[in-house]
DNA sequence: GTGAAAGCGCTAACAA
DNA sequence: TTGTTAGCGCTTTCAC
């Protein structure tokens, strides 16, 4: 690293500056009521004249706390994270914590070391959408307070979107669209709420009578949509569920570019309704995801604001242009 | 926080366990070759059992370096921030760093808080597009090694787009398409790229004869791009520059709900080349930013892998359909 | 090769 | 109200 700064100035400069003990410049600046008014302004006056920073490593050691949260999401590129990103810095702030992001990339191995570097440095942890096994999540959670977004453990507090609901919802309106047959174009292997999608799909599919196969798994990326478009295509279904928007999307542009009519040959859905859903071409039906709620609830079960739960949030369907009548 | 967890092994438990001093399994544990082969492989074997992890608070507390690094962004939200922090994860983790990052939800005052708070922990900023003032930067500076990205303060390195060619080629493109008429859609009055975007294209422009006017400031997110439309529609101009792709994709957004042909009745270039910019309707004619590079850059310049310097790197122009020729 | 001991900067008993 | 002192868990001289 470049340019070192001077040497940054301590309590102990503070301390002997002011003509106090360490002890005392330390409860006036942060334990005011036990000293002197006098004494704290003089304190005060001298920690900002000579530029006085605590150092918080050092101010963290004796408790171990450190007032930072830590929101882990399994990939910083998906939209879907923003409004959930966003509820949980508000609701952090509210209750005095920073919150640190970290981006897993989709790596179980890369989500592991993140936690375990950034663990000695925060209070706790929101996981979005894990990607690292049962075994490492126990393991994190026996050493620092966890908090899981679609997924679940015994004993961890967590939010989850309506898998069921969502998949009934996304069968209705397929159903009622005219379709019989429909193909999951499935995410990643890691991800648990992908098993769960495809279970709640599949499920309620067979309700009402509509043949459901998986395909896949894909990467939930823009660029897996090329593959995923031509695997469902390549079924002879009539309507594309995919794991998600950024999966859903890229099947979308793949579709354009073949010149497959949407929703004229084929229906498309999608899941989280990101930004872009509503402006990519045709726009996208889409089961929206609680992501902002989401992100508030996890963090105040986490600081203690809201009970430990496992909390289950209904996900509407927005239904746009991407879905139309069955062809035929 | 909830469920605390059970104390957790250190390396005084290690070194009883072991049967050797502490700064014997201190030194098994992180600096090899000065421990027997036998004594190592102990105490590492007892490590291991009792489940020791160091605590990286403390272990920072001697140096004060804990290898992490900071990214702070202006919005979180803005997918023009993915590649660069696509770029900056891929150089920290070869220079065995960890990133973590902060969303400065434009706001100078979040910003500037995070830094405060993030400073201790962290051994260095990349700071991208701070919306912090001058003073507050360069205090930061003076306390912690901090690169910039379209930012730039004397001493500090820094990565910025070259706004002037940018211009150069937007206005070269709308001139070729007989346009003798553009508005700028301005950005945050906190936000320096803006001022030197609005210059060189009021530059470029007279350069042509092309008249340009400046409007705004308009917040950067697509919310903001109805009220940017029905501003650029009312100057009468036959082509909108906008500030950056989000507010230019909002801008696409109002206009199609207008009824306003795009390109057919006025233009409409944005900057960054975001997520979304390619397959939103009509696709967006932009200047790519070449934030992934950047990312990279940033890092090694932070780390001290690559000198540091003022870096002003290219941003090609991408003609989409966006642009047209202009009416009458 | 290993151990004892002195901090890193701060907080929090405990005394005074 | 203020000062003295003992840690927080680790690294790192300095002896042995």
């Amino acid at each position: 690293m470049d340019h070192e700064p001077a040497r940054p100035a301590t309590l102990h400069d503070v301390a002997r500056e002011a003509g106090v003990a360490v002890s005392t410049a330390s409860r006036a600046l942060s334990n005011p009521g036990r000293v002197s008014a006098g004494t704290r302004a003089h304190v005060l006056d001298v920690a900002r004249r000579i530029g006085y920073r605590p150092n918080r490593l050092a101010q963290a050691l004796p408790s171990g706390r450190t007032r930072m949260l830590a929101l882990l999401v399994p990939d910083i590129t998906n939209p879907h994270h923003f409004a959930l990103i966003r509820g949980a810095e508000i609701q952090a702030a509210a209750a005095g914590y920073t919150l640190v992001l970290g981006d897993g990339q989709e790596s179980p191995a890369l989500e592991v070391g993140h936690a375990d570097r950034l663990g000695s440095f925060v209070d706790g942890f929101v996981l979005i959408s894990p990607r690292m096994d049962d075994s490492a999540l126990r393991e994190l959670r026996a050493r620092h307070p966890v908090v899981l977004f679609n997924r679940t453990m015994a004993g961890v507090p967590s939010v989850v979107v309506d898998a069921v609901d969502a998949a009934r919802q996304i069968v209705e309106h397929l159903h009622a669209l005219g379709h019989r047959r429909l193909a999951y174009l499935g995410g990643p292997r890691t991800s648990w709420i992908d098993a769960r999608r495809w279970q709640a799909l599949e499920d309620q599919a067979a309700r009402r009578g509509i043949a459901a196969l998986r395909l896949g798994p894909f990467e939930p990326v823009l660029e897996a949509g090329a593959a995923a478009a031509d695997a469902g295509l390549a079924s002879g279904v009539g309507a594309l569920v995919a794991f998600n928007d950024l999966l859903a999307i890229g099947v979308l542009q793949r579709l354009e570019r073949r010149g497959v009519a949407v929703p004229g040959r084929i229906s498309v859905v999608g899941a989280d309704d990101i930004f872009g859903a509503a402006f990519c071409h045709p726009p996208l039906t889409t089961v929206a995801s609680p992501a902002e709620r989401a992100g508030r609830l996890l963090v105040d079960m986490l600081t203690g604001v809201a009970d430990a739960a496992e909390l289950v949030l209904p996900c509407p369907l927005v239904a746009r242009e991407s879905t139309g009548p069955a062809p035929g």
